[in-house]
DNA sequence: GTGCGTGCAAAGACTTTGCACGTAC
DNA sequence: GTACGTGCAAAGTCTTTGCACGCAC
């Protein structure tokens, strides 16, 4: 099985990613006096791999393929990191598990749920932004993030 | 205790509420074969008290108050189908129980989340729709509906 | 009177945690 | 060598469900 810690599978035409994000994580670990494990990165790699939006135990199963050993327990404590990280984004969901979403690098947009194949697209819509900005500073509020979900069928 | 089947206590002032949600839910149920029990009314009588924000156990114990007896399992199967009938809308949230919303005859817009201090708030965004519609235009969808979340600090 | 609704407790789904062992640094 | 991490199974949380009884229509 390949090594994941120094492979950067990260890429996309929209923008221009500086540091691998295995490099982030790695950086962002080491900063609070934690370790990069076999499994950690094999997780973030396995993400990637997913383009980066999925469920955890869709990521389970996937991080498992090839007869790497892991827990749930760690994806799940795995995922918390990464979204602490700022990396990935948990987006709960009604009636379902989460899904998760990698964040770290892109510009944040919608998800798009189509509700009759229960099928997920992510979106970019940065005109959001401003209008979450202008809602916030109505407040004396600074924004932190936000997040769209779109229902919709097929015509 | 209050008879909440006939009372209407939703006013709001920036649009006009036809017909009372009581008897809209009403109607739902009895289109369905269901019936409107004092439970139900209760419920959604409760709801509305609450300026239809919540969660499932802040509305048990409210409706609760006065002595009235309801069940965990009733309050839940009644918010299904307050949701079914697009009275009120489930709010999943990040490492947290459910929110909940009152929807009907409102425009759609944002919950904005103060993560200091959990505080929730509910925001008209008109503009969202307009956006929802272009994204789902471009892929021949039809919206369903959206839900926004707006997560900010103090200055 | 019949079918739908209710309460209770138990089951479920997903996620988190405690503990003993293992390993990155 | 010393935290920190891992696997396992058990516990947790919120929510749903099965069943017997009760009530709205």
């Amino acid at each position: 099985m390949p090594d994941a810690r120094f492979s950067d599978t990260f890429e996309e035409g929209e923008l221009e990613i500086v540091e691998p994000l295995c490099a982030v994580f790695r950086r962002t670990l080491r900063d609070a006096g934690q370790k990069y494990t076999p499994e950690r990165a094999r997780i973030l790699d396995t993400i990637i791999e997913l383009d980066g939006l999925f469920e955890a135990d869709a990521l389970l199963e996937s991080v498992r393929e090839g007869g790497f050993r892991v827990s749930k327990a760690t994806v799940y404590r795995t995922l918390k990191l990464l979204d602490d990280a700022g990396i990935i984004e948990r987006i709960p969901f009604d009636r379902e598990q989460s899904h998760y979403q990698l964040v770290y690098g892109r510009s944040p947009g919608a998800i798009l749920v189509n509700v009759d194949t229960g099928e997920i697209e992510s979106v970019d819509v940065p005109e959001l932004v401003a209008i979450r900005d202008a809602i916030c500073a109505k407040r004396g509020l600074v924004p932190e993030g936000h997040r769209l979900q779109i229902f919709a069928r097929p015509k």
